[in-house]
RNA sequence: GUAGAUAUAGCUCAGCUGGUUAGAGCGUCGGAUUGUGAUUCCGAAGGUCGUGGGUUCGAGCCCCAUUAUUUACCCCA
């Protein structure tokens, strides 16, 4: 006998994870239709063309693919093995599992342009797959649950994904959250203060470590690629800023001005959201978007600024981002980010439609999940839906209960009848141990006199009423 | 891909310096109570000590290999 298991980095969700989890995705679902997103589904198989290439080299690496059904091997020849891997995958696999839920939708956008309408916002919670090494909160099939808006580059909707986030850790209750925001505009300008040395790309990966291995990691990792110390000197300097918000902003703002960095301009937008940003930040784009974000937050009667934190060191990746870039963290939990987005310019030009801007973000819910159980804030118990087991003795007051159960679930009241007839202690710890809050005895006696005894488990009380009462009894309460 | 840790009952774990028949708690099942759960008492079932080899008079314990799990790095939700 083989003993039983699943594969590494998958889990099975028992009756009351599952209850749990349901949770988690209604208060998800509210808020992403509250704010008017539809739902999208796509298939779990994309045609690995639209998933390769798109996460870089890595993200490749991390993609499950699925072998050709029949004879996958029917097209390989000789060479192909011996070239290795990368001759022989196509001819072998031409599907994978998908990767993230952006992808697909951009697939989804390009495919049905001509039939959207834009701006087109959707949501979508579906699992994905990833052939990473689990550890804590990392999982190889777990879900996301993604909203976009594509087409259009209004910052309103940049505001709204604050406003998202906040409602949905709120209504989990999980209060004491940070949403860390950035533009990356901001970090194209730092790179520009520091005159243009090195690598692009290398800074922004160095300096998002920077809450990880302190400034003497990033200083000697950044050494080690060819920056210079006064220009490491004076990147600390514009990522160290301290302040709320908007100080943060102007410190910026003149650490730019000083640096002499080249004003990028604003992005036109609707006139009235220009008309609400403060004159100074106008001639940076980053710092420009970001002041108005937060005064379309203001104005959406947001009030939550203690915990939306505009940190200059954020990077996230690299991958598509081009405008605002989002994170979110729960605190006093060990726990990756539970959130991330922002926005990317060109996301379906791989897809043959350029120039389409969207914005979005993804819930991570298995993370979630772990930091409401980490930090012991589950409301939702039970193991069963059930409300009210009926308990019996024999065959004939288990078939005399049948039309009083047909009754209840008319009524809607989650019911069920013990399906043997045990012991009543047995089916007394059934109910206890399914959290079954009512359980309803009826025995001979019972069914001789046309009434049932109800008791309520939590309270120990008991109380006998004639059966054609009960529903009209338990419904009043 | 790199580095570490762990593997003993269904679950969580003890097991001393290598020494007789490998233990506990929880859970499961039965009984005390032939019509009452969560509390109490009694009892039972349940083990190839991950796998293979080695050292030894003797291995759950020491050595080697292997597999699985897990943590951290990389990257990410």
């Amino acid at each position: 006998m083989q003993k039983p298991s699943i594969p590494k980095g998958t889990r099975d969700f028992g009756p009351a994870q599952v209850a749990r989890r349901q949770h988690i995705f209604n208060v998800i679902r509210r808020t992403f239709e509250s704010f008017g997103f539809a739902p999208l589904e796509t298939p779990t198989l994309e045609n690995l063309s639209v998933l390769t290439g798109k996460y870089g080299d890595e993200g490749d690496q991390l993609l499950f693919k699925v072998l050709n059904s029949g004879d996958f091997a029917k097209d390989v020849t000789a060479d192909d093995l011996a070239t290795g891997s990368k001759a022989l995958l196509p001819k072998v696999a031409e599907k994978g599992l998908r990767y993230d839920l952006t992808v697909p939708f951009a697939r989804y956008v390009a495919m049905n342009r001509g039939t959207l309408t834009f701006p087109f916002k959707r949501y979508q919670m579906q699992p994905v797959w990833r052939a990473d090494r689990p550890q804590r909160g990392r999982y190889r099939e777990f879900y996301q649950c993604d909203a976009d808006v594509v087409g259009t580059d209004s910052l309103l909707c940049e505001a709204e994904i604050v406003l998202m986030m906040a409602q949905v850790l709120d209504g989990l209750g999980l209060h004491d959250f940070t949403i860390k925001i950035n533009h990356r505009g901001v970090l194209r300008n730092i790179y520009q203060a520091l005159g243009g040395e090195g690598r692009e790309t290398d800074l922004f990966v160095a300096i998002d470590k920077l809450d990880k291995i302190g400034r003497d990691g990033v200083s000697k990792e950044l050494l080690e690629r060819g920056f210079s110390e006064p220009t490491i000197e004076t990147l600390f300097a514009l990522l160290t800023v301290e302040g709320t918000y908007e100080e943060k902003l102007q410190r910026l703002l003149a650490g730019f001005v000083t640096a002499g960095v080249e004003p990028d301009g604003v992005r036109p937008t609707t006139a009235d959201v220009e008309a609400d940003s403060p004159e100074p930040l106008a001639n940076y784009r980053g710092l420009t978007e970001l002041a108005q974000v937060r005064d379309l937050l203001t104005a959406s009667g947001f009030r939550q600024f203690d915990r939306l934190e505009f940190d200059p060191t954020l990077a996230r990746g690299l991958s598509y981002y081009t405008g605002c870039i989002f994170e979110v963290k729960i605190n006093n939990v060990q726990m990756g980010s539970v959130s991330g987005g922002g926005r990317y310019d060109n996301l379906t030009g791989s897809f043959g439609l350029p120039g389409v801007s969207g914005v979005g973000f993804s819930f991570g819910v298995d993370r979630l999940y772990d930091c409401l159980e980490a930090l012991d804030l589950f409301t939702v118990t039970g193991e069963t839906p059930t409300r009210c087991l009926i308990t019996h003795f024999d065959v004939a007051s288990g078939r005399a209960a049948l039309p009083l159960l047909a009754e209840l679930r008319a009524a809607g009241i989650p019911s069920e009848l013990y399906p043997d007839a045990s012991k009543l202690q047995k089916q007394f710890k059934y109910a206890d141990a399914k959290g079954i809050p009512l359980v309803i005895i009826m025995g001979p006696e019972e069914a001789a006199a046309g009434v049932v005894k109800i008791k309520i488990m939590q309270t120990g009380v008991e109380r006998v009423l004639p059966m054609g009462e009960v529903v009209a009894a338990l419904t009043a309460e």
